[in-house]
DNA sequence: TGGTAGTCAATATA
DNA sequence: TATATTGACTACCA
């Protein structure tokens, strides 16, 4: 696995080594495919490039749906009783720390705990997660902890099932179904705080989180129906993590696969993984002052530990309403300073830029498959009490006060440290380099998928000898693409924090963020393009080739050629690309009416011995 | 076997 | 420095 790696990285090495001492493309001296050496250089296609080939009939996407599916979802943002979000209910004046679900459930809790035990077992963010605790005549929206984001696929009794919060007067029905089967995920020491003894009378939701967390409700994997969710009071404490539980990060990199670690472990895997547990508290130990929680060391969570309770299953039939999950996550992290690589690390064990895209770009519940478990640690931890909430992420409540008080991660805890430790052990570990494409590799690569999102194997062949590169590296290139302008349906929208903060702020955002980003958005986006003056503007105009130098240097022709590529105002038809519309088989003379060659110098032959005809 | 989903992690950008 | 982008990899699936 690590040699497929290495091969590909040394492919890659090789590839870019190739390409920069040909960084030009050989070409048909009789086509007006440009090869230019000189300062301005680019390159495109010739104009019977495709003619070379042929035509592909253009599939639809598989996620053609997707798009236009997405706004389509049982449930969005858009659901009235989703919208009420937290924030928007507060004074922007509030502290940030008034966002915790603390303050926000303490006085609920108060009245909670005081409720006889099938009561208290009965709700909270994590009851939400049970369908059988569905009381829609409870549903408020006043807080983040009332779940908006997770609703029912489907209204099993014909009323609007939005999964309320907590409430002392929910009914009990069904909650202890089958716990035989049913794991809990509670800590020892927390469950009998606050279930096996009177509560102590400071407790508070923020302080404790025992009462969010005893209420994760996970599914048992052994066959346990999605509605028979319950909650075992026996259950274990939290497993000090083995190393085992982050092997994850032991393996080579590209062996990692969530997937493999997607299912919860069973009961009797949670068992032999108690051997090795956090000390517990008793039950006739005091309850644990928030500050306690804090001070402990702080856990590795992992997607392997059923304990924990970010790995709470969720039910089949409940839907999580990623986009404003999201929202509030960004909002969190935002709010509390939480760079996204420690959340992304230590809360959802995935990588900083696997969290940012997930966040710009949430894919509705609905449309994934092992992906829900990143997004369903993420409501998890968000249905966790602020102090159980920064704990996990191991800040102090002070910490998190300062702009920039983030405590570094222990390092023997940390993820990239361990696993460059433990890769130490299988040898040094070269660093992959990531091929950039040119300038010119890009826009070409860019305006065929503009016409073909999924060119055929001898396109794609054509492609890559065309621009020099491997037809893996092409083919990369379009499956990138075609996934990725599937999720361009939110290129119109503010980033996730900028929504949160205009619900904030009551609408107080600048509307200038939104073309601003959306320039940016469609611009980097794939078959969108958008008039007007912007940094990525200019490389379109071909008047900034970033690799200009780079080229020039590589390149010792004296052909000096200038390409413009012009691309109109199409956004309505990219939109339906972004949709996975169907595009017409892509023709030469319609590729040339977007791809304007400015010949500028002859071409001396040396480079135009490969003729596309050829292929 | 090819396409897709999920993700990593290098790199670019703000 | 934090976040966004993106080429590439692997597992899964039809």
């Amino acid at each position: 696995m690590e040699s497929s790696r290495t091969a590909a990285t040394s492919t890659n090495g090789t590839e870019k080594s190739r390409r920069r001492n040909t960084d030009y493309l050989q070409i048909d001296p009789s086509s007006t495919f440009i090869n230019n050496t000189g300062r301005g250089f680019a390159e495109e296609l010739p104009e019977n490039f495709l003619d070379t080939i042929s035509p592909h009939p253009i599939t639809p996407s598989a996620s053609t749906s997707s798009a236009t599916s997405a706004t389509e979802e049982p449930a969005t943002s858009s659901a009235p009783q989703l919208a009420s979000l937290a924030p928007m209910s507060m004074s922007s004046e509030q502290p940030s720390s008034s966002f915790s679900s603390a303050s926000l459930l303490s006085s609920s809790y108060e009245t909670i705990k005081n409720e006889p035990e099938d009561y208290r077992f009965s709700g909270s963010t994590a009851g939400l997660l049970s369908p059988l605790h569905v009381d829609s005549r409870r549903r408020e929206s006043h807080d983040f902890n009332t779940s908006p984001y997770i609703k029912e696929e489907e209204d099993l009794d014909g009323s609007h099932l939005l999964m309320g919060g907590i409430r002392p007067d929910t009914p009990t029905n069904d909650r202890s179904t089958d716990l035989g089967s049913i794991s809990s995920l509670l800590n020892e020491d927390h469950h009998t705080n606050t279930i096996g003894q009177s509560p102590s009378p400071r407790s508070t939701f923020g302080s404790d989180p025992t009462p969010m967390i005893q209420r994760q409700l996970i599914k048992n994997e052994d066959g346990v129906s999605p509605g028979s969710m319950g909650f075992s009071k026996n259950h274990q404490g939290y497993q000090k993590p083995r190393n085992g539980d982050r092997m994850e990060y032991e393996k080579a990199p590209y062996q990692r696969n969530s997937r493999k670690q997607k299912k919860p472990l069973g009961l009797l895997n949670q068992a032999l993984s108690s051997v090795i547990s956090t000390p517990t508290i008793s039950s006739s130990n005091i309850p644990t002052p928030p500050s306690a929680h804090i001070a402990q060391p702080r856990r590795i969570y992992s997607t392997q530990d059923s304990n924990d309770p970010l790995n709470a299953e969720i039910g089949d039939d409940i839907y999580i309403d990623t986009k404003d999950l999201c929202k509030r996550i960004a909002f969190e992290l935002k709010n509390h300073s939480i760079p996204q690589a420690i959340f992304a690390e230590r809360i959802l064990c995935r990588s900083q830029g696997t969290l940012s895209d997930l966040l710009r770009n949430p894919k509705p519940w609905n449309k994934l498959k092992s992906g829900r478990e990143t997004f369903r640690r993420m409501y998890n931890w968000v249905a966790q009490p602020l102090a159980t909430r920064l704990a996990i992420l191991d800040m102090k409540t002070e910490d998190v006060n300062r702009a920039s008080g983030m405590s570094p991660p222990t390092p023997a805890q940390n993820v990239r440290t361990h696993r460059r430790s433990t890769s130490d052990h299988d040898g040094p570990v070269s660093k992959r380099p990531r091929l950039v494409f040119t300038d010119i590799q890009k826009r070409t690569l860019q305006a065929i998928f503009k016409e073909t999102q999924r060119p055929s194997r001898e396109m794609q062949q054509t492609i890559a000898e065309h621009l020099r590169l491997d037809l893996s590296t092409v083919a990369n290139f379009f499956m990138n693409a075609r996934r990725r302008s599937r999720l361009g349906g939110n290129i119109d929208e503010p980033t996730p924090f900028q929504q949160m903060a205009e619900m904030y702020k009551e609408g107080a955002i600048a509307t200038s963020n939104h073309s601003a980003e959306q320039r940016e958005m469609i611009e980097r986006g794939f078959g969108v393009s958008i008039p007007g003056p912007s940094h990525s503007g200019e490389l379109l105009n071909g008047d900034s080739h970033e690799d200009d130098e780079e080229l020039d240097e590589l390149n010792d022709s004296e052909l000096a050629y200038e390409e413009d590529v012009e691309i109109g105002d199409e956004e309505e038809e990219d939109e339906e690309q972004a949709n996975g519309d169907i595009l017409p088989t892509p023709k030469v003379e319609e590729l040339e009416e977007k791809t304007v060659i400015k010949e500028e110098a002859p071409d001396d032959g040396e480079y135009g011995a490969t003729k596309l005809a050829a292929n």
